[in-house]
DNA sequence: TTTACATTTCAATGGCTCTTGAAATAAACA
DNA sequence: TGTTTATTTCAAGAGCCATTGAAATGTAAA
């Protein structure tokens, strides 16, 4: 993953919303939740539910697919994945003062 | 952390440039880099990046230290951990599905 | 004590982001 | 078919971000 990629990917998560968002769908498991439990969870009108759900998929932080009259959000847990490893290994190189300060 | 602080730290590390001089102050090691070392590594004007490196150490991820006419910045690691910590343990709840996918 | 060097700060500009409310789309049901 | 429910898309406005070049600050050297 490139700079620019990383750079595009935490913007994504630069907002306390979406951060909501994943936290949510997180806690929600496989079965994830439609975009009306988001906006309801986040005291947000569904438009802006919507921009930052969009903002995420866009990104590849989370899937949906139709559920009869709902879209049911999903977290994708390899982009979270990639995003520590370019963390990790990219930009910190595997450094042994990064492991140092593991919590 | 709260969501609030940690998009916080995202949007700092949401631009190219930015994470740019954080990988080139890992390969710098403890010594570190003058803002004119990295200006010019970045190919970037002396305002454009002491722009960046600001944004950078309001967010803790670097810290400045003058050295003479020069000011010497260095990478801080536990920032950066905080970090990860945050996606791993905070945000994915240290879900198996996270682990599983680690690179 | 001027002069040069290293860096930041400032002001202006253009572009992007977020929010809101209204309109459009999509699916299910009566 | 017409209505209700679920969600997205659109347009407008306010505010934030990044870039540029000029001016200001702080430090060392001649």
């Amino acid at each position: 993953m490139g700079e620019d990629e990383a750079a595009r990917l935490f913007h994504a998560l630069s907002n306390a919303d979406r951060l909501s968002i994943i936290r949510r769908l997180v806690v929600a498991g496989p079965q994830g939740l439609s975009a009306g439990d988001i906006a309801q969870g986040l005291g947000a009108s569904a438009s802006r539910a919507s921009f930052h759900l969009a903002a995420l998929a866009e990104a590849g932080f989370i899937h949906r697919q139709r559920q009869s009259r709902s879209l049911r959000y999903t977290v994708d847990y390899s982009s979270i994945a990639a995003l520590v490893s370019f963390l990790t290994h990219d930009c910190c190189r595997d450094s042994p003062e990064l492991r140092a300060c593991r919590l």
